[in-house]
RNA sequence: CGGGGAGUAGCGCAGCCUGGUAGCGCACCUGGUUUGGGACCAGGGGGUCGGAGGUUCGAAUCCUCUCUCCCCGACCA
């Protein structure tokens, strides 16, 4: 490349980088176009910009897939928001992403709120720092090991504490560093000997882990308390049905393990809990107590584990040797606890939770789009430009919007959009725009009512995207 | 890991028993008619039948081995 049109590529690609800027600014500020540069004009980019149907990767399946025999799985499937890779891992389609990210902010801003600090470790790991806790030998064939082109062991992180206890005590040298609090979101692997029903137990899945470090038991459990209430405040906002139960905490003993669930029928677990007091336990945990409770306040439920919190004391820290100076100047062993909720299987129970027979239903929090627009007549100019419109002012007003343009049968675009389950629907056709209205569909109690256009139901928060 | 089932077009399946040029529905493409709850007509594209070996003039079909996926069970900080 010469040295004149080498400067042209540079000039030419600071200006592409400009325009695309630009571009999308006037296209998500209402179609104020005039300055917008020729090619960002195409049919192509724009459709790119806003969330258009037609060209969003959402492919959506009228058949049930043979494989799927849990409805979560199902419908997660057949609205093109996963996708299998192999067993027990999965690919995660836009609809997937949006939802599986709004769980995770959610859970990063409590965890924030908590005073957690969020960090990134490895999903590979040496094999060494598993033989230090002996868990190399517990673990076993869950432990998917691999060696390098040195013949090194290494393994795929199916949990952390290894790791973040090598880090602290690394770097961590005296009481006066503590306490302290590291998270992360990251992908676990743990190869389940039978990977089933989709994202609710896979091989591969996304897991916020974090982990505790105090200077004695008694600071531990103040730590392992800011956390159990950071995880009340987030099951609350994901807007789920969902129980606190004691978990069996062997050895330790006391109250310092819960464990976090969804409600769903089609839980894997039992859970007992008191209808008028504070006892709520695992049906296992249940048979082994002497509940006081008598029985007829006794009420069962089927959960979705999706939290677990435990206070690990020196379970780690005391073979791995991380200690700190205390202020009396003797080593002491740090105190741990670790706190994990399950993110993608939180995907998984909120739809075994919230679906009927049509499809999704997803929570506000949590759904991919607030509203799904949809254009019951493609190819017609006004109905075209009529939801172009309101496209433009819900975005313009901070609402997460898809939009349905395709050129399909009014029957697909409902049934997609049941299916894939946004809050509310808003239709637009050449029969409610005759007099200039738009239908909107609560997804979840099905209630429609027709507003004039650019007005909003009054249920429908103008809450920022 | 034990028991069971299945791999044939993107999805759902038939064909296999009894070997003889690979089919159906949906989806997809083109043209037209339609359009408020998964439309219609006409035309069209797409498959090394999971893989390897064997038997045979000839294998999706019979035999052997192998891989993968699914279901039930055991397991799951």
């Amino acid at each position: 490349m010469s040295i004149p049109k080498f400067i042209v590529f540079c000039i030419n690609s600071l200006m592409l980088h400009f325009y695309c800027i630009l571009g999308v600014m006037n296209l998500d500020c209402g179609g104020l176009s005039c300055k917008m540069p020729q090619y960002i004009k195409t049919p192509y980019l724009r459709s790119l910009l806003k969330m258009r149907q037609s060209s969003y990767f959402a492919p959506t399946i009228k058949e049930n897939p043979a494989e799927a025999q849990v409805v979560s799985h199902r419908l997660m499937l057949r609205s093109g928001m996963i996708r299998q890779v192999t067993s027990g891992v999965y690919n995660y389609l836009p609809l997937g992403l949006k939802v599986l990210q709004k769980i995770e902010n959610i859970v990063r801003e409590e965890m924030n709120a908590s005073g957690a600090q969020e960090i990134l470790m490895p999903m590979v790991q040496p094999l060494e720092i598993w033989k230090e806790t002996g868990r190399d030998d517990k673990y076993g064939p869950e432990l998917l090991r691999l060696k390098d082109r040195h013949d090194r062991d290494f393994c795929l992180g199916p949990t952390h504490e290894e790791v973040i206890t090598d880090l602290v005590r690394n770097n961590v040298q005296s009481y006066k560093q503590l306490p302290f609090m590291l998270y992360q979101i990251q992908n676990k692997f743990r190869d389940e000997v039978r990977p089933r029903f989709g994202l609710m137990r896979g091989r591969e899945f996304l897991m916020k882990d974090c982990y505790s470090f105090d200077v004695s038991v008694e600071k531990a459990k103040d730590s392992y308390e800011i956390m159990q209430k950071a995880y009340c405040r987030i099951f609350d906002r994901l807007g789920l049905d969902w129980r606190m139960v004691d978990a069996d905490s062997g050895e330790i003993g006391g109250d310092f393990s819960h464990e976090f669930h969804v409600l769903a029928s089609t839980g894997e677990d039992t859970l007992i809990f008191d209808t008028e007091g504070e006892y709520a336990v695992n049906v296992e945990k249940h048979d082994a107590d002497n509940c006081s409770v008598p029985a007829e306040r006794l009420k069962e439920a089927k959960g979705i584990e999706v939290g677990h919190i435990f206070l690990l004391k020196d379970a780690y820290s005391a073979p791995m040797s991380a200690e700190v100076l205390s202020d009396e100047g003797k080593n002491i062993t740090i105190q741990m606890g670790c706190y994990g909720i399950g993110v993608s299987r939180i995907m998984a129970a909120a739809i075994e939770q919230n679906h009927d027979e049509n499809g999704i239903i997803w929570p506000e929090q949590l759904a991919p789009f607030a509203i799904h627009l949809i254009n019951l007549r493609g190819k017609d100019e006004e109905c075209a430009a009529a939801c172009d419109k309101l496209y433009a002012d819900l975005k313009a007003q901070g609402h997460d919007v898809l939009y349905d343009d395709r050129e399909a049968g009014a029957g697909q675009k409902f049934a997609d959009a049941d299916l894939i389950g946004c809050p509310w629907q808003c239709t637009i056709g050449p029969r409610g725009l005759k007099n200039g209205e738009a239908e909107w569909k609560n997804r979840r109690t099905g209630e429609t009512v027709n507003l004039p256009l650019g007005e909003l139901p009054q249920t429908l928060g103008s809450k920022a995207a």
